[in-house]
RNA sequence: GCGACUGUGGCGGAAUCGGCAUACGCGCUAGACUAAGGAUCUAGUCCGGGUUUAACUGGGUGGGAGUUCAAAUCUCCCCAGUCGCACCA
């Protein structure tokens, strides 16, 4: 019978629909095996977005056979701008476009055939799921972790909406690339800065890539440092710095200010006062590519001084762009000869330059360029002679002692902006009272459904679309029952994604995110498959909020995903696969010629995992050539009595395919497949057969991969089960040992021979055999070392 | 600028521990089957010298040095590409 992959999947598609493999049974384990979930764009899929569903897949299937109950969700990430956007200039609803690309997304993604539970699937954008997004941003408000503020924010002018510091990429927008701009605006927040430390410390348990890790830890940004006050001259203030090299407190000559900083004016002379209110109107109207680096500094003399602590000396006050509103305290303590920004400075100004380290503790005269490494105090009083990393402690030290100043540790995790102007999202469920203020909606009445509109277009003003329904704005006070106002902005598309995994356990719960029980059960996540675009955004909101509802008690443990892998990425031409770049392959046409189970197994196969790996439409081929004849070597074999060899090899194949899967090297996997089938078919050809046990070991490990294609060959085999119901086959390594052994006979190092010898075989023995092989090149030469590593090689040393 | 990763045949890639470099696949070449082949099967395929063929032989994992009996693998320097961060005091 020859193999037709539509025959094949067709009918075990329609056999899983009836009696899905992954059955739950009281003496299996449960095992979380979860992918990011999608945004249903309008685009469908291609060949990339398979990789990462298809490497999640097999780990499943593979999970199942080792004796687990997998969960296995799939679910919609749906609120979003491409579908409001879509609404804007197609004139229909959102959730229409949104319901009709989940329609084909869930199509597609059927055409994997993944174990995917379809029943427990999630969408953002049902009422019964945001309803509990709603839910926890409550709590939070509750905690005080959810505040308003009006600050300048992140403005992305083309997007009409705020932007967390997360989606700010090198000063653009992350969906759109305009260059992000601030504005001035009434926000809330989300305190994810209370988090900083936990968030930091917590990566260190996680079995996550160090790349990941490190991106994680260098957002949250921690540096031990010091605060230190210094007073302004003639005015009863002070003004606070943040700075992480106290020791060079003797060598600041200038003290700068963001020109944002609240005390900018109040400090400034009435002579400066027009030059430094034009510098900050300029600074305010430019975006964060303007202020950013390589640009030549610009600052303005405010007419104060400072006093430097430590010294008494006075100190001038200036206010430049390049120091940062909020970072720190906002306000710099300049030592431009030992910091590349105040050095330049200070030149451009003619400000003093003042050494206060030394590599060898001489002063250089003249400073061409400033000092960043450590080195000997001079020039700093009682502190000369110290190690500069002695005078970090000590002088925070002394400051603390006078109260002057406080060791501290700054972060740059800025707290989230949280709400966006725009329709396509979750109401944020507070309203606005004249007598109590801002109340929160009670637990009882959400969810705040998404009114209609008439118009989805976002204002442009801060407002969002939702301010114009003014039937839907004007409401009554939860507390007081007078007049009072919704809310109207929304929340960012990542407030659904931040909890989602929780949901799937108990999607239909009515009452809690989901019952204690089912959190027990399957959370945390096992393995969490997905792109590495989430590196910081969605895996930091994630485990934030995991943190939040363990402190409130609604979640038993701190993060969310103990493995997180992230698959890389399919590319074309060397470019990253998507529809607006037109390099897209669609993976429709190619499960049509050759099937799910070679397509399944080509995007495994076309590399590492973890690695981007260039699309050739042609390897596919391969691949389908390889199942051809795997189904070959199966439906033609007649057994035979299993000899020697074919153990052999049954036990070394069983050993390296759980080997390479148990390190997730899947590309090697299909490889080691393709090797075992030929040396089988070789075997088959001389033997004239090959034994059962080894035909069906080979077919069980396979099934994760090519899962029609082994269900059908255990039925042909005469079984009625499914090849899922197996257990994985497990190996003995004194079973693979091959009886005799070709090992290579190096003379200096290069191969000159091969030898077979027993494996088992002793020192002396395989020497003189060794020789003996390569006598014709060490028969004139001195032999003055021999190397035997056995199982390995021989190495002969002449001379 | 800082940091991380990557660099192996014509191509994708393999090489648990420092131990036969190029497994597996694509492509290509030749042959078989065929009315036909863009199907299938068989054999060959790192580069060079050599020979009818083979034997034989030299080189070789981005470049250069080093450690070692032995280096794709370890160390140092350099080059290229990709990604991340980027005035964070």
């Amino acid at each position: 019978m020859q193999y037709n992959h539509k025959l094949v999947e067709d009918k075990w598609r329609a056999i899983w629909e009836e009696n899905p493999i992954n059955q739950p049974s009281p003496d299996k384990e449960s095992y979380y095996c979860l992918d990011m979930f999608p945004y249903p764009s309008g685009d469908g899929l291609h060949v990339g977005h398979w990789r990462g569903y298809v490497l999640s897949d097999v780990w499943s299937r593979y999970k199942i056979l080792n004796g687990y109950h997998v969960l296995h969700p799939m679910g919609w990430d749906s609120f979003g701008l491409p579908a409001e956007n879509d609404a804007i200039s197609k004139g229909i609803h959102p959730a229409e476009g949104t319901a009709s690309n989940i329609a084909n997304f869930k199509r597609q993604l059927k055409e994997i055939s993944a174990v995917y539970d379809w029943d427990l699937e999630v969408n953002t954008v049902d009422p019964d799921y945001y309803k509990w997004t709603q839910w926890i941003f409550v709590k939070m408000f509750e905690e005080g972790l959810a505040y308003e503020k009006e600050m300048p924010i992140n403005w992305c002018p083309s997007c009409k909406t705020g932007l967390a510091n997360e989606e700010v990429v090198a000063g653009e927008c992350e969906r759109c690339s305009s260059v992000v701009t601030k504005k001035n605006l009434r926000q809330w927040m989300l305190k994810i800065t209370a988090y900083a430390e936990r968030l930091l410390d917590d990566l260190d348990d996680l079995e996550w890539s160090d790349k990941v890790k490190k991106m994680q830890a260098d957002w949250i940004g921690k540096s031990y440092g010091a605060e230190i006050d210094f007073k302004v001259k003639d005015k009863d203030e002070s003004i606070k710095v943040f700075t992480t090299r106290a020791d060079t407190l003797y060598g600041s000559t200038f003290m700068v200010l963001a020109p944002e900083h609240e005390m900018l004016m109040d400090i400034t002379t009435e002579d400066q006062k027009e030059a430094v209110e034009q510098y900050a109107f300029e600074a305010s109207t430019k975006s964060s590519v303007d202020r950013m680096a390589d640009k030549e500094k610009t600052g303005v003399f405010t007419g104060s001084y400072a006093i430097n602590p430590l010294n008494n000396e006075l100190v001038p006050i200036w206010t430049a762009d390049y120091v940062l509103a909020d970072y720190g305290t906002g306000a710099v303590m300049c030592v431009p000869a030992h910091d590349e920004r105040d050095f330049d400075f200070a030149k451009k100004y003619d400000l003093p330059i003042i050494q206060v380290i030394a590599e060898d503790g001489k002063e250089i005269e003249d400073l061409m360029e400033p000092y960043v490494e450590s080195g000997i105090m001079i020039n700093s009083a009682e502190f000369n002679g110290l190690d500069s990393g002695e005078a970090q402690n000590k002088i925070p030290e002394y400051l603390e002692d006078k109260n002057i100043g406080k060791r501290t540790t700054n972060y740059k995790l800025r707290d989230w902006v949280f709400s966006r102007q725009r329709y396509w999202g979750e109401p944020i469920p507070v309203v606005h009272c004249d007598d109590c203020g801002i109340v929160a909606v009670p637990v009882e009445d959400l969810p705040v459904v998404l009114p209609e509109v008439d118009s989805y277009e976002p204002t442009g003003t801060g407002e969002s679309p939702l301010a114009a329904i003014e039937d839907w704005v004007n409401t009554t006070c939860p507390t007081c029952s007078g007049p009072a106002k919704r809310e109207t902005n929304t929340m960012p598309q990542w407030a659904g994604s931040s909890w989602y995994f929780l949901r799937y356990a108990d999607p239909k719960n009515n009452d809690k995110i989901a019952s204690e029980e089912a959190i027990k059960k399957w959370l945390p996540v096992d393995m969490y498959v997905g792109g590495i675009e989430h590196a910081v955004l969605h895996l930091l909101y994630a485990r934030f909020y995991t943190k939040f509802l363990y402190d409130i008690g609604e979640v038993d443990f701190e993060e969310p995903f103990k493995h997180l892998f992230n698959q890389g990425m399919i590319t074309k031409d060397g470019i990253k696969m998507s529809k607006s770049r037109g390099n897209t392959v669609s993976p429709d046409e190619l499960v049509e010629d050759y099937g799910c189970d070679s397509l399944r197994m080509y995007e495994l196969f076309i590399g590492p995992p973890e690695l981007d790996a260039e699309w050739d439409d042609r390897g596919i081929e391969g691949v389908n050539r390889f199942i051809n004849k795997l189904w070959r070597l199966v439906t033609t074999n007649k057994a035979v009595e299993e000899t020697r060899e074919m153990e052999r090899v049954r036990h070394k194949m069983v050993y390296e395919i759980t080997n390479r899967m148990e390190n997730f090297h899947l590309n090697t996997v299909v490889s080691g497949f393709m090797e075992h089938t030929n040396t089988l078919t070789d075997i088959q050809r001389k033997e004239g057969g090959i034994d059962d046990l080894t035909i069906d070991t080979l077919i069980i490990l396979i099934a994760p991969f090519i899962p029609h294609v082994s269900e059908e060959l255990w039925q042909l085999r005469g079984n009625e089960n499914s090849v899922f119901e197996n257990k994985w086959p497990s190996y003995d390594q004194e079973k693979m040992k091959d009886d005799e052994i070709e090992m290579p006979v190096q003379v200096n190092g290069k191969r000159a021979g091969v030898i077979n010898i027993s494996p088992e075989a002793d020192k002396e023995e395989v020497l003189a055999k060794a020789k003996e092989a390569v006598a014709s090149k060490i028969e004139d030469k001195t032999v003055v070392k021999e190397i035997y590593v056995p199982g390995r090689i021989i190495n002969i040393v002449v001379k």
